[in-house]
Formats: C-alpha cells, sequence, structure tokens
DNA sequence: GTTAGCATGTAAGGAGTTACATGATTTT
DNA sequence: AAAATCATGTAACTCCTTACATGCTAAC
C-alpha cells in the first residue's frame, strides 16, 4: 500500500505521545492501527526510526522504568522537537492530510487537534470522496457498454463503499458541530 | 497502495481481451478500474507495456482500423502467449489471489474463469477478511484501556466495513452455488 | 492564439518489502 | 528440548511516483 510521504513518522509521533515504546511493540501497534491493509516490516520501521531519531524527533530512554531488564531494548520517546512536529503535521489542512492512508493516522490522533482543524480534515476528505463518486458516475455514463456481470458488480459495491464512508463522514461532521461541551450529546442512538 | 507483483501485467491482459487498445485509454481504464485508491502514472504504465512486449505477452497493432490517424498513437493487442498468461494467472487460487489489491482484478475478470475458481478464490478473500476481524477482536479483548474517542470510532468504523465486505462475500458465494445453468436464474430481484 | 486534453516516453528517486543475520526468553 | 515469540537490525531489490521532455489536436 503505497503509504505516501512521512505516514510512519506520523504515526510513530502519535504513538510515542502515549508514552514511550520500543520498536517492536511500535510495530505491533501500527500493525493494528493501519493494519487492514499490508503488514508493515522491520525493513521500514527500523531505519524510519533512525531517521527520526538523527532528526532529534526521538529519543533513547535510557533509564528503564520496568524491574526486569530482559535484554537491550531500546526504548523510545518523544522530544520537543518531535512534539512540534507532531503538531505541526496534524495542524495541516490540504490533500496530504485527507488522502486514503494519511486520513486515518490523521483521525486517529484527532484528539491531539482542535475542532477547527478536524472540521476541516473531515469536510476535505469528504469532498474527495464526492468527487470519486462524480468522476465514476460520469465516465460511466459515457461507456455504457460494459455489460458484464462482475465489472458491474465492482463498481455498484465500490460506489457503495464510498457513499457508505460519506454518511460516515457527514455524520462525524454533524457531532463536531453539535459539540460544544465536552462530550457530545447521545442524540441518534440507533445505527 | 503497494500493488504487489504484476497487477498492471494482469490488469492490462484482461483489458486488452476486450479489445485493442492504446496506452493513454488503457491508463484511464485502469484508474477508473482501481482508481479507488490512486491513480496510476505513465512512468508506471509505459515501462510496463515495454516489459510485456518484450515478453511477447502483447504486441503492436499495425494495421489501424480507425479512418483518421491522428498521430502514432501505438495500439496493442494480446497475442497467444498473453492469452494462456492471463489464464494462468486467473487461475492461480492462493494467497496472490485475495489479497486487498489482486483480489478486486481477478474478480473484474472473474467472467474468464469457471465457477471453482471463482468459488474458491472468493471464499479464500472471505477467510482472510474473517481472519482479520478475528485478529483484532483478539488483540482488542487486551489491550482494553484505549478510551480515546476517534481510536475508538475508527476501530469501529474498520471492523464494521470488513464485515460488510464479508456479508458481501457471502451473498456472492451463495449466488455462485445457485447457479446451475450458464446464466443464474434471477432469483432474488431486490438486492 | 492559447488553454486543455491527447499521446508517448525517460531519469531520478522514495518508500517499503523480502530475505538475511542474530540471539534471548517464554511457552509447550 | 523444541517451538514460538520477543527483539533488533542490514542489504538488495522492486515497484511506483514525480518531474522532466516533447509535440500534436481540439475547443474556447
Amino acid at each position: 500500500m503505497a503509504r505516501r510521504g512521512d505516514t510512519i513518522e506520523l504515526a510513530v509521533l502519535g504513538l510515542l505521545h502515549e508514552g514511550p515504546m520500543h520498536g517492536y511493540e511500535l510495530r505491533k501497534r501500527l500493525n493494528l492501527m493501519l493494519g487492514w491493509g499490508r503488514l508493515l516490516s522491520y525493513g521500514s520501521l527500523y531505519p524510519a526510526l533512525k531517521k527520526m531519531l538523527r532528526g532529534n524527533l526521538i529519543e533513547e530512554v535510557t533509564g528503564t522504568v520496568s524491574a526486569t531488564p530482559r535484554r537491550p531494548r531500546i526504548t523510545y520517546q518523544v522530544t520537543e522537537r518531535g512534539t512540534s512536529e507532531f503538531h505541526r503535521l496534524m495542524s495541516e489542512v490540504g490533500p496530504a492530510a485527507w488522502e486514503d492512508d494519511n486520513f486515518d493516522i490523521r483521525f486517529r490522533f484527532f484528539s491531539s487537534t482542535d475542532m477547527e482543524i478536524r472540521l476541516r480534515v473531515l469536510e476535505g476528505r469528504r469532498s474527495r470522496l464526492q468527487e470519486r463518486l462524480d468522476r465514476v458516475q460520469r465516465e460511466l455514463a459515457m461507456t455504457q457498454k460494459e455489460v458484464d456481470r462482475y465489472a458491474t458488480e465492482l463498481q455498484r459495491h465500490g460506489v457503495e463503499s464510498v457513499e457508505r464512508e460519506v454518511r460516515w463522514l457527514s455524520d462525524l461532521i454533524n457531532a463536531e458541530r453539535g459539540t460544544v461541551g465536552p462530550q457530545a450529546a447521545t442524540a441518534t442512538d440507533n445505527d
């Protein structure tokens, strides 16, 4: 899955914000998080960590709190630079924020941004998907010929999935708007 | 989207089976087909076509049928070798057939295989997704701590989407099984 | 006449996978 | 005792994207 740009970097910064971690665990969490696609490999993660170390975004934690130091495992935590970089990335609005993979990561750490940014990103994502639907519908109208059973079914299922995600986003947008206090009112119970 | 292996190759072979085409159009059709993710670039398509030419899977069509030869545009068609390679690829069962991207391509050209293969692929895909659901559910039970609103919502939406796809696959499997004659009986009209 | 779309390519580079290499610890 | 899992890395390679390079044709 062409995770473009520094998706890993953002994800790592986000996770480390929830507490120090070593590479192996980071990988597991990452895979659980964006693991709906393929798994992230060590050959991908460790070099990324090295790069972040060089960039002073993260640092090794020497004083292990745990009583049983099983074995030299390197625990990382974010630096101040890492924190500000994380917030900078999370504040980005624009295509980078709502492209397929990136969106999930942003969303996962939405708590670290304020509502204004959240709304911009959610709306950006929604119109992105809407554009796709329009484009498909338009091009489908032109090339009507396709009558293959499976091609049609695939198209139909695809459109339905995207429409579903649009509705999901709309609900989230409404929820954001409706949230004045800290927690949203439990308005719509069913579905 | 890490389109692994020769996804493009299979897609191109499949499309050219529906008639000769030149690169530019191939790309448009490809993008419409697997375009739910990112777009395929020329830098990706043309070298792939060259490679397929070298492998004798496709060949250039010299005699342009069209009356107005706008400009030297290279039309391709499948060779015999291309056809047998296509059928070989389409007959594959196993992980390669039901990995995320690959599955969509196979499904798109399902008409070119027989029911036995279709069922194996559909069932393989379904159990793959089921495994993912199980894994997430298992790991979610262990690390209950997560109470972040957005993390939870993302998880929930992800699970729901996969469950939806599992139901879709189940319907397709039933439809395949219910098909005895050449065309399926129009048993279930609604949805 | 100038913008948008058609049409084909190449070169450099990024991001990630696979396979390799190693070894400790926990579970069966 | 063996197998699984924890744990960290490196090197080679593949696939694909971005940016560059070129030029024709249709529409506005």
